[in-house]
RNA sequence: GGGGCCGUAGCUCAGUGGUUAGAGCAGGGGACUCAUAAUCCCUGGGUCGUGGGUUCGAUCCCCACCGGCCCUACCA
C-alpha cells in the first residue's frame, strides 16, 4: 500500500478562515480522498501557525494570554474545516509540546552541521510586520505594508546560512524537474535562487512568544522559521515516535504563491542543512480574485469586495458544502489564478449540479421506479456507454493522479453527459418492460454508480446519497478505485429512492 | 527600483513553430417529454493586447510598448 502525505500550510491565527483558506484546504482534501479512494495510507496534515508578536499583542489588547488567545482562534479554523468535510487526519498547532521538540531538534541539527551562526543584525523595523527593511525596500524611510514609521533597531541574532545552499538548491532543482509544479512557478523559484541568495536572521530576543532556541534561552526563533518544520512535526521528527522514514521525503506540499519562497527555497534550503533530503513536491496554487457584480448580498454595500472577507459558511449557507467544495475545486486550475463570483459558482451550479448529476440521477431513478418495480436491473458487460465509462474512468485517474481536480471532475462529467445522451437514444421512457429496457436502466444506473465513485472525493455528502438512491448499501468512499470503478458492477441490492431534487435549481435574475 | 506571471470567441478559460485556432457557459435553430422549463442534436470569420524582429511560415520564439496581477523575505 503506497503512502500518501499531503499538507496545507499551517494557517496564522490572526486572520479569520476566509474562503483563500477553503480553496487550499479543499484542494487539499480531495487529493487525501482521492488517494484514501486509490487504497492509499493517507496522511492530510493542516493546522495553525501560532507564534509571533502580532498573536501576543492580540491577545494582551484581550486580556488573555497567548495560550487562551491561540486556543480561541485555533478553534475557528477547525470548525470551519469540518463545516467542509475536511477529512484531515492531523490538526497540528506550532504552540504544542511536540512541535517544539521537533523545532528544537531539527534547528539543533542545523546548528551543529555549522548553518547557524551569531551576528548583529541593523536595519529598519516595522514593529507591525515584526520584520526589517532596507532603505530601498522601505517606503521612504515608511513600512510598504503598514505605512508607519520604521525605527532603526540593532539586535543580535542567529542567521541561516541560506547563502551556502544556491548550488544544492540549483542541483536539487535539476536532479528533481518535478520538485516544484507548475512550471512557471518552479521557474519563479529558481530565478530568485539565481539572483542570489541572502543568510537569514532566524531568531527574535524582543518576543519571547515563540520556540526558545535551546543552546540560547534569550532567543526564540522567528515564526516562519518554526513554522515549516511543522510538517515534520506531524511525522514525528527527532521525537519517540518518530515516522519520518515512512512518510519523507515523498509527500505533498499544496501552498499559495505568495509563500513560494518559503516552501521552494527556504524549506529545502533548511533540510539539507539539517542532514534530510527536501520535500519531494510542492503544488503551487494561485489566487481566486473576486469578480462579478455581487458577491453576496451582504456584501454588496461594502464596493470592493475582498475574497479574504468572505467566510465560507457565506456560501455554504447559501449553495450547500458539497457545491462549494465543487466549485472551488471545478472553476479553476490549480496553479492558475482564478475568478471568484457569485454569477460563477451559480452557474456551476446550475448547469453541472442540477441540471447534469442531479437530473440525471432523478429522471433514472424515477424511470426505474416506474418501469422496474423500483428495483434497479444489472448491466450488459460491455457496449457504447461501457466504453464511455472506460475512458472517463481512465482520464479522471490520470487527473488525480497529477494533482488536477478540475481535469479530473471535467472527464467524469463526460461520463454524465455521455449517459444523457445515451438515454435520449434510447428513450428508456418509450419502452414496454422487458429485457431491453432493463439493459439501458441498468447501463444507465452503472454509470452513475462510476460517476458517485468518481465524483466522492469532491462532493463527500452527495455522491454517498446517490449511491443509497440508487439501491446500494455502503458509501462510493469505502470502494477501492481500480476495483470498483470498473464496468459491470452495479447490483440493485434494496429500492431504487427517488427522493427530493439533490441540487434544487437556483432562480436567476434576469440579466440587467 | 528589481524579479515574475498574464492579456485567445459575449463570459470563464484550453492550446500548438506550419493545412480551415478549440472547450464549457451564454446566444440562435431543431428534437423529445422520463426528468429539477431539465435533456439531446445542430450552430463559433475571434486583427489569438499593440508595434517591431527571427523564420519559407508565429497566436505560440526574441525585443519594445500598453494594460492587469503577483513577489520583493509573515495575506490560501
Amino acid at each position: 500500500m503506497a503512502k500518501y502525505y499531503i499538507t496545507t500550510p499551517i494557517y496564522y491565527v490572526n486572520d479569520a478562515p476566509h474562503v483563500g483558506h477553503a480553496y487550499c484546504t479543499v484542494n487539499a482534501d480531495a487529493m487525501a480522498r482521492w488517494h484514501r479512494l486509490a487504497g492509499d495510507e493517507v496522511k492530510f496534515l493542516t493546522g495553525t501557525d501560532e507564534h509571533g508578536q502580532k498573536v501576543a499583542d492580540a491577545a494582551a489588547k484581550n486580556g488573555v494570554s497567548p495560550r487562551e488567545w491561540t486556543d480561541q482562534t485555533s478553534r475557528r479554523f477547525r470548525e470551519a474545516w469540518d463545516a467542509l468535510n475536511i477529512s484531515y487526519d492531523d490538526f497540528i498547532r506550532t504552540t504544542e509540546a511536540r512541535h517544539y521538540e521537533t523545532v528544537q531538534k531539527f534547528l539543533t541539527a542545523v546548528y551543529e552541521n555549522g548553518y547557524i551562526y551569531k551576528d548583529v543584525y541593523q536595519g529598519l523595523y516595522c514593529v507591525s510586520c515584526e520584520d526589517y527593511y532596507t532603505l530601498e525596500s522601505s517606503d521612504e524611510g515608511r513600512c510598504p505594508i503598514h505605512g508607519r514609521a520604521l525605527t532603526e533597531m540593532a539586535e543580535e541574532n542567529w542567521f541561516f546560512r541560506l547563502s551556502a545552499f544556491a548550488e544544492p538548491l540549483l542541483k536539487y532543482y535539476e536532479e528533481h524537474p518535478g520538485f516544484v509544479t507548475p512550471e512557471t512557478k518552479r521557474n519563479e523559484a529558481l530565478s530568485f535562487i539565481k539572483g542570489g541568495l541572502r543568510d537569514i536572521s532566524i531568531t527574535r530576543t524582543s518576543i519571547a512568544w515563540g520556540v526558545p532556541v535551546p543552546w540560547d534561552e534569550d532567543h526564540v526563533f522567528y515564526v516562519w522559521y518554526d513554522a515549516l518544520i511543522n510538517y515534520l512535526t506531524a511525522i514525528g521528527y527527532g521525537r519517540g515516535e518518530d515516522e519520518t522514514g515512512a512518510w519523507w521525503p515523498v509527500s505533498h506540499h499544496l501552498i499559495g504563491k505568495e509563500i513560494l519562497r518559503f516552501h521552494c527555497v527556504w524549506w529545502p534550503a533548511m533540510c539539507m542543512a539539517a542532514g534530510l533530503e527536501p520535500v519531494s513536491h510542492v503544488q503551487v496554487h494561485g489566487w481566486l480574485l473576486v469578480g462579478g457584480q455581487k458577491l453576496s448580498k451582504t456584501m454588496a454595500a461594502e464596493g470592493g469586495v475582498k475574497l479574504t472577507d468572505i467566510a465560507p459558511v457565506v456560501l455554504t449557507d447559501e449553495f450547500g458544502v458539497d457545491p462549494v467544495r465543487y466549485y472551488l475545486l471545478r472553476e479553476t486550475a490549480l496553479g492558475n489564478d482564478g475568478d471568484f463570483s457569485h454569477e460563477g459558482i451559480t452557474a456551476r451550479y446550475n448547469t453541472d449540479l442540477a441540471n447534469n448529476l442531479g437530473n440525471l440521477v432523478a429522471r433514472v431513478t424515477t424511470i426505474v421506479a416506474a418501469k422496474c418495480a423500483g428495483r434497479g436491473p444489472t448491466p450488459e458487460a460491455s457496449g457504447e456507454l461501457a466504453d464511455a465509462a472506460a475512458a472517463a474512468v481512465a482520464e479522471t485517474r490520470a487527473a488525480w493522479e497529477r494533482f488536477a481536480p478540475q481535469h479530473a471532475l471535467e472527464s467524469t462529467w463526460g461520463l454524465i453527459g455521455a449517459t444523457n445522451a445515451y438515454l435520449e437514444r434510447h428513450a428508456p421512457w418509450k419502452m414496454e418492460p422487458g429485457e431491453p429496457l432493463e439493459t439501458v436502466l441498468g447501463n444507465a444506473l452503472e454509470a452513475i454508480r462510476l460517476v458517485a465513485i468518481m465524483a466522492t472525493p469532491a462532493l463527500p455528502q452527495v455522491c454517498a446519497e446517490i449511491w443509497r438512491r440508487i439501491g446500494l448499501e455502503g458509501a462510493p468512499d469505502d470502494q477501492v478505485f481500480d476495483e470498483g470503478a470498473r464496468w459491470g458492477q452495479y447490483r440493485a441490492v434494496t429500492e431504487i429512492v427517488k427522493g427530493e431534487p439533490l441540487f434544487p435549481r437556483i432562480k436567476v435574475d434576469a440579466p440587467r
